[in-house]
DNA sequence: AGGGTTGGTAGACACTGTCTACGTGCGGCC
DNA sequence: GGCCGCACGTAGACAGTGTCTACCAACCCT
C-alpha cells in the first residue's frame, strides 16, 4: 500500500503547487496528471472525481494552517488576549502567502460537496479560537461561541476583501493591521 | 443601438437566471447563449470573454443590492445606529436569497481582472456605511473609514461563513442574528 | 507456476471558451 | 431607387476539460 501512498500524495502536494503559483483555475485533473507525470486517467484510482482531489487539497490546506497555528501558540506568551491576536496574525499571513489555496478551501462547492469533511478540518482551529475567547471574556453573555463565531467570520471578511483588493480600495489603508487591532479591540477590549 | 441593448442585457439577465438556479457554474457561456436563444457566437458582439459577461452580471448583481439597501432606508428610522442594522440585515438577507450571485459578486478572478469595476460598484454602499458609522461613533478613534471595514469585513464573513455551512456548525445556532448583534454591539456600542 | 487483483494507460465522448469565416438584412448615400 | 457597407448573428473548427470504458502489465498469494 505503500505505491497508494505515493501517487496519492504526490497527487496532492503537485496540485497544490500548481494552484499556488496559478490559482485554483491552474489546477485541472489533466494538468495536475500531466505534473505527476502520469497518465490523465490515472487520478481516478484515488479520487473518482476532480472535486475530490481538490477537496483533498484544501483539508491539506487546512491541516497546515492548523498547524502553522499550533505552532505560533507553542512560543507565543501565556496572556489570553497576547495568543488570540497570534492566532489572528499567523491566519491572515496563512491567508496571504496562499492565497490560491485558500481560495479554494472556502470554495462553496467543494464546502456543499460533502467531500471536505468541514466539521473535522475547521472544528479544531475553531476550538483553539473559542478557547481563548472564554479565557479573555469569562461573562457568559453574549457566549464564547458566538464572540468566537463572529472573530471568525471577521478573520475570513478580512482576509478575503483585503488580499482581493476591495478593503484597500475603501479604507485607503495599506495594510490590514488596523483594521485587525480594531475588530480585537471592539470585541475583547482594549489590549492590556 | 436598441437592438444592442436588447440581447445584451438578455444575456445579463439569463445569466443571472441561470446562476441563481444552478449556481456559477451553471452559467457557462453556450449554455446561456441557449437560454437567450442565440447561437454560441453571439455574446462575442458583447462581451469579448466569458469573463466580461461574467462581471457584467456581478455588476447587476451589486447595482441591486445597493437599490434594495437604499430602498430599505428610505423607510427606516432616523436613528443611525437602527439605520445601521437595517442595513446589515438587507446585506445578509441578500447574500441569503441570492447565494450564487453573491458568491459571483466577490469571485477574485473578477475582482482582479478589473472587468468588474470594483471601484464603481463597491464604494457607494461602503460610504453609506461609512457614514453612518461617523454619525454613530463620533470618537476620531479608530477612523470611522477602519470601522466601517472592519463592519463590511464582518458582513462578508458572516454571510459567506454562515450560509455555506461553517459558522452553523461551529456555534451550533440557527440563524446568524445573534452573530450580526454581537458584531454590530461590539463596534458600536450596545443599542439605545 | 498460474490466476486474480491492483495500479496505470489510452482512447472516446460530450462539453467548454475562443477564434475565424461566412451570411443576412437594414440604413444611408449618391 | 439601387447599391454599398456595416452591424448583428450563425456555423464550424480547435484545443482543452472531466468522466467513462476497455485494456494491460506487474505483483502477490497459495
Amino acid at each position: 500500500m505503500q505505491a497508494d501512498e505515493d501517487l496519492r500524495a504526490r497527487l496532492i502536494r503537485v496540485g497544490g503547487e500548481l494552484i499556488e503559483r496559478g490559482g485554483p483555475s491552474a489546477a485541472s485533473l489533466r494538468e495536475i496528471a500531466r505534473s505527476a507525470g502520469v497518465s490523465h486517467g490515472a487520478p481516478r484510482r484515488y479520487f473518482p472525481t476532480h472535486l475530490e482531489l481538490l477537496s483533498a487539497i484544501a483539508r491539506d490546506g487546512f491541516t497546515h494552517l492548523t498547524a502553522q497555528v499550533s505552532a505560533a501558540l507553542v512560543e507565543a506568551p501565556g496572556d489570553p488576549r497576547a495568543r488570540l491576536a497570534t492566532l489572528a496574525r499567523v491566519y491572515l499571513d496563512f491567508a496571504a502567502a496562499h492565497r490560491g489555496r485558500y481560495e479554494l478551501m472556502f470554495r462553496h462547492d467543494l464546502l456543499e460537496s460533502g467531500h471536505l469533511g468541514l466539521r473535522d478540518v475547521s472544528l479544531p482551529l475553531f476550538q483553539l479560537l473559542t478557547d481563548l475567547v472564554a479565557r479573555i471574556r469569562p461573562e457568559p453573555e453574549p457566549p464564547a461561541r458566538v464572540v468566537a463565531g463572529a472573530l471568525w467570520a471577521s478573520l475570513h471578511g478580512i482576509a478575503q476583501l483585503w488580499y482581493w483588493g476591495s478593503l484597500p480600495l475603501a479604507t485607503g489603508a495599506t495594510d490590514p493591521a488596523a483594521l485587525l487591532d480594531a475588530t480585537l479591540t471592539a470585541h475583547l477590549g482594549r489590549t492590556a
